[in-house]
RNA sequence: GGCUAUGUAGCUCAGCUGGUUAGAGCACGGCACUCAUAAUGCCGGGGUCGCAGGUUCAAGUCCCGCCAUAGCCA
């Protein structure tokens, strides 16, 4: 079976530099890495290569909040990530960083070469700027009341509470979330990637690959809708790379250097690796092939902006672009307060990393669907698939082969029409890989570890061991098992690289894709050891104890870091109201309840509804708090009630008081619990 | 608000271009076995295919509306 040797290169998508690595990165990374070693393991040159992500005005404005430089910054996330990846078995040929000098070289190299060729425009545009802090504000970066709802604290681009969307100018009373002051209306000449030009080109690329169903749906939305011209700059003071020709005013937008970071890492190891010629892969008539593995969220860059860009610049463009869905966590998005907001590292201090390796490959298809962490069903699955069944085959064998027959397998192979089947399974399953749906293979190598279990139990070496002239047969069904085990542990090689290397130092032999067909007989093995423990379940609630305490610590180590820095705290933020005496503040009825029941609101996107019992009396209240709770987990607990509060007629009914929170809204709302002992009905005071 | 997806047994998922009594693994119950990391084998119970309508001889599969979940809106 000798295939034309393809050259691949292969990306991850580039993790930002302001935060860890997380269960939802490691889902991108890990199928990118079972990917390569796909490649790899059938011969292909196959080179993956990643980088952090590093410029931008969130982690300069962190770097500030920390008192140390941005390059300080990212240098320690930095090193960060790769302990992260490498400790998850994810084998990057290089992991770079867009704050490079390759990457600098590229990006005034395309943007040079876009602008020498018509594709780059500028205009005045009007945006919000920071009159304290001398710089212009991202909408992200701006806060303020609703002009919609009249919800305040919202966010500059769209409303939390009742869904609209606007400009940030539009806010009543915008406030900068960076120093609070009154952000002012500032012209600025911005710089324009003239994406419309390339309409025809995008339309031509997206019809020609097999790019996913879902992805040509979305853009074809986008073509339908109309391209518009893309902001490339970001006026000083901004960590990235100035624009040339502009005299330090203005710099790339970080999604300008972001993709060409893959560019500057594999540049970078072009450098060290003689036999890779980075014109080869990137030249516009390149017959190398590229492909980007990225999330759903970021379709648009890879799909529209970075072709273009590639094109303009007289590159080669991507052969396809592979995106894939969110990681839930027992089927909700991840969140710090459940404590299913994962660190990679908080689930390496607890578990192997191939667990999670064999789950996500066990989930992995080639759509965009999210992937549940369902964390009972991984902690099943794993041990089920990985050692009830896989390991089982090896380990309820190798004990005789080892005190019987001196470690040495039979000459002769028991049932050659199981083994062949064995094999046979071979183009399929890498069909199943090539093609990104590594659940089937996974459910394919699993049935045939189902059939090895019930080969041996039908053969029962061990009642032919105790009778008299079955000595051979033994022997043989026993070499049987592990030559099944030999073809499983092949297959899943990609997966579970660890756990392959030390069955290649029971078996004294390499696992190699064309290995299949051959067959160890009459050959030597080693002793076998234990290759993987199955998880307990106290290490899943330790990882969510962890996490949780992770935020705990965050969150009280934050206002002493705000303190020292420039002044950005709550207290500053929202600064304490105007002093009250006793009487007014005993006006407010404040009454301990019980939320007796919690439902979704039809056609409200943040409201729930709830049925307070404040004894012997109930209130119905809606609240803005979906985004952070879920009715089924608000039912039965107790909280507290503005009991007094004048009625509200909303869109969805008659509100009946107010709960209370605290949090600045989305996911970080924290409801109120009086202790234990509190009965629904008593007064707070 | 617009758009793209997803919603099938307790859990995680298969179900191709519509066609006989809707499948698998895990979990659960029973039996068998004891070589194996309480592993394995055999048998079994369990689903109004998110909700409501429509097209069709026939719909989990097509169309419409609604609900929920996720993402995007440069």
């Amino acid at each position: 079976m000798s295939v034309e040797k393809r050259k691949i290169l292969v990306t991850s998508a580039l993790p930002y530099a302001n935060g860890s690595i997380h269960l939802g990165h490691m889902l991108e990374h890990i199928q990118t890495d079972i990917w390569a070693r796909f490649q790899k393991l059938r011969g292909h040159q196959c080179i993956a290569v990643c980088a952090d992500d590093t410029h931008g005005t969130p982690i300069m404005l962190k770097a500030q909040k920390m008192g140390i430089t941005p390059e300080q910054m990212i240098a320690e996330v930095s090193k960060e990530h790769q302990a992260d990846f490498a400790d998850f078995l994810v084998n990057y040929d290089n992991y770079h960083s867009t704050h490079s000098d390759e990457n600098r070289k590229w990006s005034s190299e395309i943007y040079n070469r876009l602008n020498d060729s018509g594709f780059i425009k500028t205009r005045v545009i009007e945006q919000l700027f920071d009159p304290e802090k001398q710089m212009f504000l991202p909408d992200r970066f701006v806060t303020g009341t609703c002009p919609k709802c009249k919800a305040e604290e919202q966010n500059g681009d769209n409303c939390e509470v009742c869904g609209a969307t606007y400009s940030p100018v539009e806010l009543i009373a915008p406030k900068s979330v960076v120093s609070g002051a009154t952000p002012v209306m500032k012209d600025s000449e911005h710089y324009f990637f003239d994406l419309p030009q390339f309409k025809d080109v995008l339309q031509q690329w997206t019809t020609s690959g097999a790019l996913q169903s879902e992805m040509a749906n979305k853009l074809n939305e986008w073509f339908e809708q109309g391209l518009q011209q893309w902001d490339i700059s970001r006026d000083a003071p901004y960590f990235g790379f100035e624009i040339p020709g502009t005299d330090g005013k203005k710099f790339f937008y970080v999604w300008l250097d972001a993709p060409i970071g893959y560019m500057g890492s594999f540049d970078n190891l072009c450098q060290r690796r003689d036999d890779l010629n980075f014109d080869e892969f990137w030249s516009k008539d390149s017959t190398t092939e590229l492909y980007h593995f990225i999330g759903k969220d970021i379709i648009y860059f890879h799909s529209l902006f970075w072709p273009a860009m590639l094109h303009g610049a007289d590159l080669r463009k991507p052969t396809n672009v592979f995106a894939h869905g969110y990681v839930t966590v027992n089927g909700a998005k991840m969140s710090k307060s459940r404590g299913t907001f994962i660190k990679a590292r908080t689930y390496l201090d607890h578990l192997h990393p191939e667990y999670l390796r064999y789950y996500y490959a066990a989930k992995l298809n080639d759509r965009i669907d999210d992937i549940d962490l369902n964390l009972e069903d991984f902690a099943q699955r794993v041990n089920s698939d990985m050692v009830g069944k896989l390991v089982n085959i090896a380990s309820r064998t190798a004990g005789f082969i080892a005190k019987r027959f001196d470690s040495k397998l039979a000459d002769n192979v028991e049932n050659p029409a199981l083994l062949a089947e064995f094999q046979q399974a071979q183009p399929t399953i890498a069909a199943l890989f090539e093609g990104r749906e590594y659940g089937k293979a996974i459910r394919e190598v699993m049935a045939l570890a189902d059939k090895a279990n019930a080969y041996i139990a039908d053969m029962a070496p061990w009642a032919m061991a105790k009778q008299e002239g079955m000595e051979q047969k033994t022997h043989e069904v026993c070499s049987m098992g592990i030559h099944l085990f030999r073809i499983l542990m092949t297959y899943l090689k990609p997966v579970l690289p660890q756990m392959a290397e030390n069955v290649e130092a029971f078996l004294n032999s390499e696992l190699t894709w064309d290995g299949i067909n051959d067959t160890l007989t009459g050959h030597q093995i080693n002793k076998f050891k234990a290759l993987i423990q199955r998880i307990e379940p106290a290490k899943i609630d330790a990882i969510i104890e962890a996490t949780k305490a992770d935020l705990a610590q965050e969150q009280a180590a934050a206002p002493a870091e705000e303190t020292t820095a420039s002044g950005n705290d709550e207290l500053e933020k929202d600064p304490i109201a105007d002093t009250i005496d006793f009487d007014t503040f005993a006006k407010t009825d404040l009454r301990v309840a019980r939320i007796a029941k919690a439902e979704h609101v039809e056609g409200a996107k943040k409201l729930i509804k709830m049925t307070l019992d404040i004894g012997g009396e109930t209130r119905q209240v809606f609240s803005g708090i979906k985004s952070a709770y879920k009715p089924e987990d608000l039912e039965g607990r107790l909280t507290i009630l503005v009991a007094n509060l004048a009625p509200r007629k909303m869109k969805f009914g008659l509100s009946e008081g107010m709960v209370l929170a605290a949090g600045p809204g989305g996911e970080d709302i924290y409801l109120f619990s009086p202790d234990a002992g509190a009965v629904p009905g008593q007064r707070i005071m």
